[in-house]
RNA sequence: GCCCCAAUGGCGCAGUGGAUAGCGCGUUUGGUUGCGGACCAAAAGGUCGGGAGUUCGAAUCUCUCUUGGGGCACCA
């Protein structure tokens, strides 16, 4: 990456200027190297000298001016002095050597290798599988997605992973909705219960069930005829699930099982590390983690720490604090202690499963992708990871908002249990698997998606989603034809150009245009990109720049005529053109989406 | 009450402690006999919610207040 390689010419001519003895010796502190907010300033600018002021008691200017002298950068970029910074300027014959890079690197341009190989684990989905998977989860799946692609691009190992939630009170509700149909549609009488799934999907959970097995399920004991067709119930929703992850282009490297962990003993065997710690409370006929391992008492509300007044409150609960306060979470409740293994509460299998993931696995990193509805657990999560002895650092929690689904002007409400739901499929049949991941990307993740399903079915200038991919396919029309024109068999990325073409490679100032040169400045920006997505963890970093590279192009596209030019400038051009198509390509691949050809 | 998140042109949003705060939509005015007009250019539009602090430097960090959203189950 261009600015890794500008901060260690820095820093080496910051180094040689002390040993010159025109800077005092000094540790050189951190520090980055910037895009000025004025693109017409420079491409990189460098503030270093303001940060060393008060270190060198030296005036700014003179630091600034002391290291430039030392900077050795081979005619790859040039330096100005404005003052304080040092502003950096690629120069055209190294731009140039870049659309060259970017072609022979091809589909893997825009791999950077941060990551150097550590195993990093994306756990994204992991939705109830107690119906389809609905719009809401798919913002979950689509950041989950990208970040991985971008993880996987940025140098790491990275694992795909979803949670099956097939243990808990929800299941057993599911279960029972099943059987319920199931019996309905056998002619018994069977009341469907209160608490159940009421979408018309359990009635062809049933059918189907009564289509392979009859009614054999019937004669069995109803606790356990409700527990089998559960069983078969998530089955048939997780192949559900998978098919609509397909559509839009999603594929889990891993289904886990939450069921697994009660049932191996994997659970049974993490516990004793907190009781040897003395962090098990029983209370109430209840286990209880408590961070603290301070005793739970009738009439106690738990204070933050640096509360020292510590006055209990007259209220009859325990409050599950956030951040700041003791964390008390129940583990077993006096049902599950009455019938183990059968309702264990989440929170006792994310001990296990956190432990799974960073022991067990050796993930070096967990990153799950959680719904704003999880985000009072992650204090807890935490504070049972650090409690397990292991570095919370590997540990990420992304909460992202959820959207608000708009038709006819209308917010559309939803809900599991009662079965309004919309799901991924309805949203993908009406604008598209590409837009809808556009969409959900788009934002960064603390922020509400308003997703108008009427505004975004219109392929139109209000939808940057098609801005994109129209550059992309004009770009392919362009290489069409020149394919034509010049008899380029088939333009592909990283396929090899014609001779006439390649022999021009070796020329070093062949673009000169302001808009050919922005241009491939934009296409430089992609490392800089993966680089910003896999470190924060913000996959909208990338709609952002693929829409920022379709203008650039736009721009080139109407200053810089490709075809019928002299036969030297539409063959560096076309190099360009394909550079560009390489780099929109890769950008769309990133997130999940298609680069068409044709629209 | 406690916790989390947000507040930036008319609307929707970007913004990495650095120079004159950007982008899309909308508005106004222009542009195409040319490789795809699903296009492009220019202009207008900002006390970055209020206040204090840290810093050479704050939209960005800290504190505080205000407003809005969400979370605080022996549910998942």
């Amino acid at each position: 990456m261009i600015r890794e390689q500008l901060k260690s010419h820095i820093t080496r001519a910051i180094q040689a200027a002390q040993a010159a003895g025109d800077l005092p010796p000094f540790e050189i502190p951190a520090f980055t190297v910037d895009h000025p907010r004025q693109a017409n300033v420079a491409d990189y600018a460098v503030s270093i000298a303001m940060q060393l002021a008060r270190i060198a008691k030296l005036p700014p200017a003179q630091i600034a001016q002391a290291i430039v002298k030392r900077l050795e950068l081979e005619g790859a970029a040039t330096v100005e002095l404005a003052g304080p910074y040092i502003n950096f300027r690629l120069s055209p014959q190294y731009l140039t050597k870049q659309v060259s890079a970017i072609l022979d690197a091809g589909k893997q341009w825009g791999n950077i290798d941060i990551g150097a190989g550590k195993r990093i684990q994306v756990e994204h989905g992991s939705a109830n599988p107690t119906g389809p998977l609905t719009v809401a989860a798919g913002r979950n799946v689509v950041i989950g997605d990208t970040l991985a692609n971008a993880l996987s691009a940025a140098g790491y190992d990275v694992q795909r992973e979803w949670y099956v939630n097939d243990a808990g009170n929800q299941i057993r509700h599911f279960g029972e909705s099943v059987y319920a149909r199931y019996a309905q549609q056998l002619g018994r009488d069977e009341p469907f219960p209160e608490d159940g799934y009421k979408g018309d999907y359990i009635g062809d959970i049933a059918k189907s069930i009564i289509e392979v097995d009859g009614d054999k399920h019937l004669s069995l004991p109803r606790d356990e005829a409700r527990r089998t067709l559960g069983k078969i119930g998530i089955d048939a929703i997780m192949d559900s699930v998978r098919a609509s992850l397909l559509r839009v282009g999603i594929r889990h490297d891993n289904f886990f099982s939450e069921r697994s962990l009660h049932e191996s003993g994997q659970f049974e065997r993490v516990l004793p590390i907190l009781r040897e710690k003395n962090l098990l409370v029983e209370y109430d006929d209840a286990l209880w983690f408590s961070e603290d391992g301070s005793p739970i008492r009738k009439g106690e509300t738990r204070k933050p720490r640096h509360d020292s007044t510590d006055a209990p409150a007259e209220t009859d609960e325990v409050v599950n604090d956030n951040k700041g306060a003791v964390q008390v979470v129940v583990i077993r409740s006096p049902r599950v202690i009455a019938e183990p293994a059968e309702r264990p509460t989440y929170f006792a299998s994310d001990i296990a499963y956190v432990w799974n993931k960073l022991v067990l696995r050796g993930f070096d990193r967990a990153i799950y992708v959680w719904g704003e509805d999880h985000q009072g657990d992650v204090p807890r999560l935490m504070a049972v990871t650090k409690a397990l002895g292991l570095d919370a650092n590997r540990v990420v929690l992304l909460i992202y908002r959820f959207i608000t689904l708009m038709r006819n002007g209308q917010e559309v409400r939803m809900g599991k249990r009662s079965g309004n739901i919309v799901t991924l499929d309805d949203v993908v049949d009406e604008v598209g698997a590409d837009a809808t991941r556009f969409v959900l990307l788009s934002r960064t993740i603390d922020t509400k998606i308003v997703f108008d399903l009427d505004l975004v079915k219109k392929q139109s200038d209000e939808n940057p989603v098609y801005y994109v991919q129209y550059a992309h396919a004009r770009i392919c029309s362009i290489l069409r034809k020149a394919a034509e024109e010049i008899g380029e068999s088939r333009l592909e990325i990283g396929s090899k150009l014609p001779g006439e073409i390649s022999n021009l490679k070796s020329q070093t100032s062949l673009y000169e245009h302001p808009s050919e040169l922005a241009l491939i400045r934009k296409l430089l920006e992609l490392e800089e990109v993966v680089d910003l997505v896999a470190t924060q963890l913000q996959p909208h970093h990338l709609p952002a720049y693929a829409q920022s590279l379709a203008t650039t192009f736009s721009a080139f596209y109407r200053d810089c005529h490709v075809l019928g030019e002299a036969p030297e400038v539409t063959a560096a051009r076309l190099r360009l053109v394909r550079a560009t198509q390489a780099t929109l390509a890769n950008t769309l691949a990133l997130m999940g989406m298609s680069a068409p050809e044709k629209m």
